[in-house]
DNA sequence: AGGTTCGAGTTTTTT
DNA sequence: ACTCGAACCT
């Protein structure tokens, strides 16, 4: 018992109960920061520790790679990095497309596969359309993407959807349906929804599989459960239905991604599923101060058909929410940045316990260049940012078309890139070439000659360019060598990634890459080289720890690492101990929780979002969306929203969120910047023109270069130069102690000394 | 082949 | 307003 005490210490009675059940179906309700992480974590190690459960028979899984990370991170700490190795934590995406690797010959597809991310699919979209000859003007590549996602979430394939196709645009999608799938298959690739698509007819397919995976996974967790959509619940379903046992947890108020095919019925249903269920529910909450958890509480109420939760805490009272009415979106950055200083700096508020969220993506700019000016330091949590950059896309293309000889999306991508001589026209011919004599395109590469219609100058590039690649694919062993020797030591990926960058002219080109003089692109794919060596280090001591001494070969760990670039997401970005400001969507906020959150532009049309608004169901997911925004702040809050907001270059007057109304007004108090005189001028008319200009003019007069000037944060220094931009007035200056800072006067709270 | 210009689309959220 | 692609030019 002794062993168990400390895994059961510090629970509360519903805690406790979650963390103790060992079979049979469990659902877990939990509300915003009532520990569920914890209980999940804690029954992992009571499971192994406390009943003898072997850890490889536990499957857990989350919502994010970095969830899973953390989660594993803290499971090492109750067991032994060991155990906790041995257990299974992963999202949904990342299971599937280890097991579609693995049992890559019941589904008949090359095991280095490639996943389509939503790139691909763009360009997998559009030579479906060109090959139908289909109008993308009526039929957008995006939207009939998405037509096909939803289709696929409900486990409907190209067949089936043409089945119940009813009017004409059905019937164009599912042409298109069957022909984008068609060639994802002659490229031997997925694209997501397909990882998920796949496993279910591996398990349906296949009892073999089916009752080995049963064996393997007996105990399966399932976070976020309200995000799960029809495919994910039939894997979770297949998995559990013999042993039954079943750990879901979730929140049905912070459901969230139903425009991504998650059916909210999965959670709420769970019990009729499982009439066997014990039900247990978590609504302490402790996180938040009493008056955020009443300002969350009052507006969840506002949604119909849901089950009140009745959230409480013990926290203190705290801070009112504060209610920011800015004149627009500078100023409202201007004043989130300013907030943050001043806690910062009056009440020791570390950086990294500071978070701005915002519906959409784009309203990032502005906040960021506000904290860059401002000398805050932040970060932007986007996971896939990286690995959208052109030079990345394009190393990884070449990875990807070494990895898989089908992918043809790919190889086009980097046939001609950088140039070397394989003209537009000579791919048209090649492709021509290969339908006609119903060849993959790939084999055209060894063999460029057969092609009578290229001239022999593009037959010669491409014979060299093959030959390249032919040699990639022999070193990581995806075709055969000559004369094959088992035992060689295996080259290393850092290696094999630094050839690809070499040898396909990548590096050459960035690195005489006019455009870029500061050599950025260059060191990104330094960055990837990086984060390949570190892939491999890491993943050779899972090898390890798993107890595999052999020599993991070049091949697999390529397959492992393209798989892992794949399934990177936003919230996979977030740092924490960082120190640094975190900017996100409210979607990559979920999960996680700051100390001091200030979400921006709430406003009608961005929260709720305009796209909501003419469907209820769709309302309250915003309103589930508001949510979870407030509830990720621990101490203070702040809803910020401009008078007025600048998209597309075109000013427009805005209107406060209806979320804002539905807070009581003793949980709130109202700040309104907008009304400083010296920012109306500044901004509230901004195409006048006059106004502006004088005043960016006067405030540029007060601050002549060679002036001695005094901040409070970097102290003494001299002014440079003064520019006048837009509304704004950017000076330059060269501080005694912290060398030169480029500051916008509006913000900088700038002293003059002396002239 | 590489650079330039012009126009369109962009911004909802993501594995 | 800004970026990106296609078409067009040198």
């Amino acid at each position: 018992m002794s062993e168990i005490d400390p895994l059961l210490e510090g629970l509360t009675e519903p805690q406790t109960q979650a963390v103790t059940h060992v079979d049979g179906p469990l659902l877990v309700l939990a509300g915003p920061g009532s520990g569920k992480t914890r209980v999940i974590t804690r029954r992992i190690a009571y499971l192994v520790k406390g009943v003898g459960i072997a850890p490889w028979n536990v499957l857990a899984i989350t919502f994010t790679n970095k969830a899973a990370g953390e989660m594993r991170d803290r499971v090492a700490q109750l067991l032994t990095e060991r155990q906790a190795r041995a257990t299974t934590v992963a999202t949904f995406h990342s299971l599937c497309a280890r097991l579609i690797r693995q049992y890559a010959d019941r589904l008949g597809l090359p095991p280095g596969y490639s996943i389509y991310d939503t790139a691909d699919q763009k360009r997998a979209m559009k030579q479906a359309l060109e090959d139908l000859e289909i109008n993308t003007k009526n039929f957008p590549p995006a939207s009939m993407l998405s037509s096909i996602s939803n289709a696929k979430n409900d486990l409907l394939d190209a067949a089936g959807f043409a089945k119940q196709a009813s009017n004409f645009y059905d019937r164009t999608v599912a042409k298109v349906y069957t022909k984008y799938q068609a060639i994802l298959e002659r490229n031997g690739a997925l694209d997501f929804d397909d990882l998920l698509l796949k496993t279910v007819s591996l398990l349906k397919q296949h009892p073999d599989v089916l009752a080995e995976l049963r064996e393997r996974f007996q105990y399966v967790m399932i976070d976020e459960y309200q995000d799960t959509n029809h495919a994910q619940f039939m894997i979770a379903n297949a998995l559990s239905a013999e042993h039954q046992c079943i750990m879901c947890t979730g929140d049905p108020d912070q459901s969230i991604y139903g425009w991504r095919g998650a059916n909210i019925q999965n959670i709420l249903e769970f019990e009729q599923h499982y009439p066997a269920a014990e039900v247990v529910r978590l609504e302490q909450n402790y996180r938040s101060t009493k008056t955020i958890l009443a300002a969350a509480d009052a507006l969840i109420v506002n949604n119909r058909g849901r089950r009140h939760k009745e959230l409480w805490t013990d926290n203190p009272t705290g801070d009112p929410v504060q209610i920011v009415t800015c004149a627009d979106e500078r100023q409202e950055a201007g004043w989130v940045a300013e907030e943050f200083k001043r806690l910062h700096e009056e009440e020791n508020v570390a950086w990294g316990q500071m978070a701005v969220f915002y519906r959409i993506n784009s309203l990032s700019r502005v906040m960021e260049e506000t904290l860059r000016n401002s000398s805050i330091p932040y970060q932007i949590a986007r996971g896939t940012a990286f690995y959208d950059r052109k030079e990345i896309k394009d190393a990884i293309a070449y990875l990807r078309v070494v990895a898989n000889p089908s992918d043809e999306v790919n190889l086009l991508r980097v046939i001609n890139t950088p140039a070397r001589g394989i003209s537009a026209a000579s791919v048209k011919a090649m492709q021509a070439f290969a339908l006609a004599n119903n060849q993959p395109f790939d084999e055209l590469l060894g063999d460029p000659l057969r092609v009578t219609a290229l001239n022999s100058r593009a037959q010669n590039s491409v014979a060299k360019f093959g030959k390249t690649v032919d040699t990639w694919r022999t070193t990581a062993g995806i075709v055969a060598a000559e004369n094959h020797d088992p035992t060689a030591p295996q080259p290393s990926l850092r290696g094999f990634v630094e050839d690809v960058l070499r040898d396909s002219g990548l590096e050459t080109f960035y690195r005489n890459d006019k455009s870029d003089p500061d050599q950025e692109r260059l060191a990104n794919l330094g960055e990837l080289v990086t984060s390949a060596q570190q892939f491999e280090e890491e993943y050779l001591f899972e090898a390890e720890q798993a107890g595999e001494y052999e020599q993991v070969h070049l091949r697999e760990k390529l397959l492992a690492f393209l798989e892992q670039v794949a399934l990177v997401s936003d919230a996979d970005g977030v740092d924490s101990s960082q120190g640094s400001v975190t900017l996100m969507t409210l979607h990559a906020a979920k999960g996680l929780e700051y100390p001091v959150v200030a979400m921006i532009g709430v406003e009608d049309g961005l929260l709720p979002h305009d796209r909501a608004n003419d469907d209820p169901q769709e309302l309250e997911e915003e309103r589930r969306l508001a949510f979870v925004g407030i509830t990720r702040a621990e101490e203070r809050l702040y809803l910020c929203h401009g008078k007025y907001r600048t998209v597309f270059g075109q000013t427009m007057p805005t209107i406060r969120s209806r979320f804002l109304t539905e807070l009581p007004a003793d949980v709130v108090e109202e700040v309104d910047p907008s009304s400083d005189p010296h920012a109306m001028e500044d901004d509230l008319f901004g195409g006048g023109g006059g106004t502006q200009r004088s005043l960016a003019a006067k405030q540029a007069g007060q601050f002549p270069p060679g002036a001695l000037v005094k901040h409070p944060q970097f102290g003494l220094g001299r002014v440079v130069n003064v520019s006048p931009m837009g509304a704004h007035t950017r000076a330059k200056i060269d501080f005694t102690t912290s060398g030169t800072k480029t500051l916008i006067l509006q913000y900088a709270r700038l002293e003059l000394i002396d002239v």
